[in-house]
DNA sequence: ATCTTACTTTACAAAGC
DNA sequence: GCTTTAAAAAGTAAGAT
């Protein structure tokens, strides 16, 4: 009928006044990131199957947002940790978290599991490292991986230490702190993931 | 502490009962003001939570207690340690000339307990295979698997280590862990612990 | 560099904001 | 949703020594 029209319009209307208020803070964060045109692409769509399933009622259109950017960069492989992208709005990372997993048992959105190698290529591209450096960390995790080395650890930790000793064995020495602080860890976790590393991997560094 | 050994499977959990929540009524109410007055050791900041927090030194627990006459019990390691904790809490209120009338109902409404499998586990692999699960090791380092039935939620760990929450039973806790031991193996998400490092627990 | 303390996650109730 | 309580798991963090 027509009020079933109406009500319709009513709630239809209210998704577009949110929508573009939402494509704004999208556009506006996925920039400050640096993010390329699919990921902010690929968070619209995220935000959009949010919004019609009423996902963003009693949240704030920005953390929603933020949720759908970390998800988009998770399935695109562009590595951002959730403090990243948390930084740029009012919400703390522990909001944005919240909003992700919502968004994760609510939207048929598969994200797979972080892949450390793509945190090789966000701290490689962040120092310069080359194409060998990069390829060499990648072989490490890979190794990593297999012996079972990297379950529960923070991606960006593994990625880092595996940066340090790719760089070190390819003539390009980084210090720990230099990588700790692009990878947005410690120096202690660098310093253990090293260690862990060169240890169970029986990884020769060069002695200098 | 129970160790299961099953015969059939090679399994064997050694599994603890770390905590239980449970809620204690009263049917009365009672001035919380006056029992912070005459009790000593108590903590009421009515500001900052409506509950008075009472700690029980033997057993150890702790207690919320609200002026409807409702408590929330939690600590107790144990259903029967936590039906003397409730005891004890009665009678120390007593104590103080503190009139409770009648007995009080206790009812558990949370367990959480720790398992230990002895194996490694595949985490990458389970979160790929395991429904309803979420393992992101950049915020956490457990796989979180929320279960059907019994209904509880377990943080399972790579080293074969586990937390079960949310059971109302003792019993629900050890199905659970024989369950998830039995998922696991037939996902193929499970290796043997070296020997060496066996021993080293 | 290593230690201690503390925070991340899970579940759950209570009464009030 | 938050506040408070308890407890485990393993990883990470921060401040002190």
């Amino acid at each position: 009928r027509w009020r079933k029209w109406q009500i319709r319009a009513r709630i239809q209307s209210s998704i577009d006044r949110n929508l573009a208020q939402a494509m704004n803070e999208l556009e506006r964060i996925g920039n400050l990131l640096n993010l390329p045109k699919s990921v902010k692409d690929e968070a619209a769509l995220i935000y959009r199957k949010a919004v019609e399933k009423g996902l963003v009622r009693g949240r704030s259109i920005e953390s929603v947002v933020a949720a759908a950017i970390y998800a988009a960069c998770r399935r695109m492989k562009i590595a951002r940790t959730l403090d990243e992208i948390s930084q740029f709005t009012k919400a703390n990372r522990k909001e944005v978290a919240r909003c992700y997993r919502l968004l994760l048992r609510e939207l048929d959105v598969e994200v797979p599991v972080s892949d450390s190698k793509d945190y090789v290529t966000r701290i490689g591209s962040l120092l310069r490292l080359s194409g060998a450096v990069m390829k060499t960390a990648a072989e490490i995790l890979d190794k990593a991986k297999n012996v079972g080395l990297t379950a529960g650890k923070d991606p960006a930790g593994l990625a880092a230490a595996a940066i340090y000793i790719a760089a070190l064995q390819n003539d390009d020495r980084r210090t720990q702190k230099e990588i700790a602080q692009v990878a947005g860890v410690t120096e202690v976790t660098v310093r253990n993931r090293y260690k862990e590393l060169i240890n169970e991997l029986k990884i020769q560094i060069p002695t200098q | 502490m129970v160790i299961i050994a099953d015969s059939n499977v090679q399994y064997k959990a050694v599994i603890n009962i770390e905590n239980i929540v449970a809620t204690v009524t009263l049917d009365q109410n009672l001035d919380l003001y006056a029992m912070e007055r005459s009790i000593p050791n108590i903590e009421y900041d009515p500001d900052q939570f409506p509950g008075l927090i009472f700690r029980l030194e033997q057993p150890k627990v702790t207690s919320l207690i609200f002026k409807s006459g409702k408590m929330v019990v939690t600590g107790a390691k144990s259903t029967d340690e936590l039906i003397k904790a409730v005891k004890r809490i009665i009678r120390t209120l007593r104590r103080y000339s503190i009139r409770i009338i009648g007995k009080p109902k206790i009812q558990i409404q949370n367990i959480v307990a720790s398992a230990n499998l002895h194996v490694h586990v595949n985490l990458d692999k389970a979160a790929f295979l395991l429904e309803n699960n979420m393992y992101e090791p950049e915020q956490f380092p457990g796989l979180i698997f929320r279960m059907d039935e019994p209904k509880v939620v377990l943080l399972i760990f790579s080293s074969g280590k586990m937390v079960i929450t949310g059971a109302k039973r003792e019993d629900e806790v050890y199905k659970a862990v024989k369950r998830i031991f039995e998922k696991l193996n037939e996902l193929e998400c499970i290796s043997a612990v070296e020997e060496e490092e066996e021993l080293e627990l």
